[in-house]
DNA sequence: ATTGATGTAATTTTT
DNA sequence: TTACATCAAT
């Protein structure tokens, strides 16, 4: 079945189509049918004998991922699945999963989230003893990650003397230290943060050109969406992958380039050609999804910005009605009037709610929101915000299922080695890292030794936590992910520490935790699913952000609310773009410089540019922040429309009001872990104990322990490095200790 | 070591 | 306003 492009596209959209060998690159103008446009595009291929296995597929969000293959699926049938589709963190989060050990890594390598970094990011601060006050953690991190996304490393960072005069005009100069112990914090704990995934990657097809040349003979087609958010990084991955072979398609919109705060650089998509001389470029400029009046609107706006790629987007659409602005007196009013709008426009076109769409600067933004929709009674979903997995008691768990597939994970660790509460307190804890940092052993392999250097008293608790973990790797090894996390969750204490708490948070709580266990179970009973061990189940939620999950239970009519940055690449009938005020959209942070300045303003052309029919922006004169009341001054921004386009308005009230809330109550049974002896009690050690040197020690010695006595050497394994001895002592039984800190004295 | 109280700092955007 | 951290008291 050939497909007929001439007659589903537009001529130059099918032009980007049918081209198929070679470098190109697909200017999109917005709502111009670019998803329709890759779709297609990889359609093509396909039917012109390309092998799946043989394309890559990058974008930018999970979502994005999904629906393409979807739509190839629909047009192609089940070959769509063989192609290589994802964002870039989760494509090479798995290739980087298999080729672990090359680089240094265990297989299960944890990814951390940007919670875990900074929390990672605090403790090496204070560790270090700097002021907490000078380096912030976000701060810290920020500099950190953008000198990963530009591929510098710890040593290339505190060797370059710019960075360093940067850092001490900042009078930061830690900065390059912090970097370097937190790097090696993460490989010890065998964790990747985001940028780490990008960056060794990179590291990987640096040093092994064998495996940079299998990925090039797998990826022969490399697509790569939104083109104008990747950083430097992701630029060079997609060079190297398609160094070989040359055919690598981008899409992109330098007037939709959004993340400069976290690395993109737009000259990736403005100075594509220079890395590609023989480049087809097309141009889509038709805007399929909003009336005249929203398409003029928007570029009468994005003409203030100097930097881009020229570019004449237009609409055949109906001219439809003027956007209207909304002035409010409070953040509180403004809810209330964009609520009304809502309602009445429901009303007379008989809309249903998913038609409207409520976006905002900062997350902040959704609570005035929130209200006014809840007293007219009327439904909304939240995109992004605090997602499901950084709820409190949902990161306690997977901690602990993290810390069963990787031990070694720092973070997980520190979180729940105390929870639910076993008596090891901050002291103890510190000590544990101390001891770590000290004899150059990972936290785990200290607490699972505690007992070579702590009092039995507190070495006890310890050391049946490590036995508990221990005991959840080996369930976990033969049991799929949901048996292993049924388990873990009671046995752990959680369930039962949740469970006691009747508030209603707690309840919510404790019914989160039995909808993670849900989540598990959907995973393992998934028919298509190979694998369904824990770890790769872990592997899965790490790069998981909300948006997917909450598409999954959409129950439909409810108006949508969300970021800008999250809502590009959607559309809506009717959106409505609230806080439009000076400080707040543009921000305050980016109105120093031109660029930044330029970011916000594409950002707003982001957000205009989602509507379909009718556009709604609205500002208060006053608005809350940190408990009083501020007046706020309307945006730059709404005057940089072009006033023909504009329909000023003032309106007010709003009809009642009505309750809402609900607790479901569930019960749980559980299992407490089982007490052991620990301490010789028949022996004391000689005031002269003296411990002997170690590292020749052989299978078969009688040995002396100040705690456990005297004991026999059963066996010797060396891993990673370090020593184990296991060693079957006369009073306790057999233990495991690690050679380098157990004092052991050699007897025979 | 755990609890509760008081104080403080924070709001940009996300894989 | 809230969330978090530090501190004092048990």
């Amino acid at each position: 079945m050939a497909l007929d492009y001439n007659k589903l596209l537009n001529p130059s959209q099918a032009a980007a189509v049918l081209q198929i060998d070679g470098p190109c690159m697909i200017i999109a103008g917005a709502g111009s049918g670019k998803t329709r446009v890759l779709t297609y595009r990889i359609a093509n291929l396909l039917e012109q004998g390309v092998d799946p296995f043989n394309i890559l597929a990058l974008t930018f969000t999970n979502k994005a991922a999904k629906e393409m293959r979807a739509r190839i699926e629909k047009v192609v049938g089940p070959d769509a699945k063989n192609v290589w589709m994802g964002t870039f963190h989760s494509v090479f989060a798995k290739i980087l999963r298999s080729e672990a050990d090359k680089i240094g890594f265990p297989r299960h390598f944890t990814i951390y989230d940007t919670q875990d970094s900074k929390t990672l990011v605090t403790q090496i601060v204070k560790e270090l003893d700097l002021d907490d006050k000078l380096y912030k953690p976000s701060m810290v991190l920020g500099r950190i990650s953008a000198a990963k996304n530009k591929l510098i490393s710890v040593q290339q960072y505190v060797n370059d003397p710019v960075i360093r005069q940067d850092d001490e005009a900042a009078l930061r100069p830690k900065i390059g230290a912090i970097y370097q112990q937190y790097a090696s914090r993460c490989f010890k704990a065998g964790a990747m943060d985001f940028d780490d995934l990008l960056f060794n990657t990179n590291v990987l097809f640096k040093d092994h050109p064998d495996v940079l040349n299998k990925y090039q003979n797998i990826f022969k087609y490399v697509m790569v969406d939104e083109y104008q958010d990747t950083n430097y990084s992701q630029y060079l991955i997609t060079r190297k992958l398609a160094a070989k072979e040359r055919n690598i398609c981008v899409v992109g919109d330098d007037a939709q380039s959004i993340y400069a705060f976290r690395g993109a650089d737009i000259t990736n998509i403005l100075n594509f050609e220079k890395d590609y001389p023989e480049l087809q470029v097309f141009k889509l400029e038709q805007n399929y999804r909003s009336t005249k009046n929203i398409v003029k609107a928007a570029n009468s706006v994005i003409k203030n910005n100097k930097a881009q790629l020229r570019k004449d987007v237009f609409s055949d659409n109906e001219d439809g009605t003027l956007i209207e602005v909304i002035k409010a007196a409070s953040d509180n009013e403004e809810g209330k009037l964009v609520a009304n709008s809502i309602y009445e426009d429901k009303m007379n076109h008989h809309l249903s709610y998913d038609n409207f769409a409520i976006l905002y600067r900062t997350n902040a933004q959704s609570r005035a929101m929130e209200e006014a929709l809840r007293k007219l009674n009327i439904k909304y979903k939240i995109v992004g915000g605090l997602s499901f997995y950084q709820r409190k008691e949902i990161k306690d768990l997977v901690a602990y299922l993290r810390l069963t597939v990787n031990h070694n994970d720092e973070q997980a660790l520190r979180r729940v080695i105390n929870y639910p509460k076993r008596g090891i307190g901050d002291t103890t804890i510190s000590k544990l890292i101390n001891t770590a940092e000290e004899s150059n052993h990972t936290m785990w392999e200290v607490v699972s030794n505690a007992n070579s250097f702590l009092t039995a008293r507190i070495a006890n608790p310890i050391e049946t936590f490590a036995e508990q973990i221990k005991s959840y790797a080996v369930l976990a090894a033969k049991e799929d992910a949901f048996e292993a996390a049924k388990f873990i969750a009671k046995n752990s204490g959680m369930i039962e520490e949740l469970y006691a708490d009747k508030s209603i948070e707690g309840l919510s709580r404790y019914e989160n935790i039995q909808e993670l266990l849900n989540g598990v179970k959907a995973y393992t009973e998934d028919p298509e699913r190979e694998d369904k061990s824990l770890a790769s189940f872990l592997q899965d939620i790490a790069l998981v952000t909300d948006a997917d999950t909450k598409d999954a239970k959409d129950d439909g009519e409810s108006v949508t609310m969300m970021t800008i940055h999250s809502a590009k690449g959607l559309e809506f009938r009717n959106v409505y773009i609230v806080g439009m005020e000076e400080n707040l959209f543009p921000s305050q942070m980016m109105i120093t410089s031109r660029a930044d300045l330029e970011e916000e303003r594409r950002l707003f052309y982001v957000a205009i540019t989602r509507a379909e029919k009718k556009l709604t922006l609205s500002y208060a004169t006053s608005r809350y922040q940190w408990g009083n009341l501020r007046s706020c001054e309307k945006s730059r921004f709404l005057d940089e429309i072009d006033p023909q386009f504009v329909d000023f308005k003032f309106s007010s009230a709003g009809p009642g009001e009505s309750p809402f809330g609900h607790v479901v109550e569930r019960r749980s049974n559980l299992i407490p872990p089982a007490p052991r002896k620990m301490v010789a009690k028949g022996y004391t050690p000689p005031a002269d104990f003296q411990p002997s040197d170690t590292s020749n020690l052989q299978t078969g010695q009688r040995v002396e322990h100040p705690k456990f006595g005297f004991g026999k050497v059963t066996k010797l394994e060396v891993q990673q490095g370090s020593t184990k001895a296991i060693i079957d002592f006369e009073e306790v039984g057999e233990k495991t200790l690690l050679l380098s800190f157990a004092k052991l004295r050699v007897l025979s």
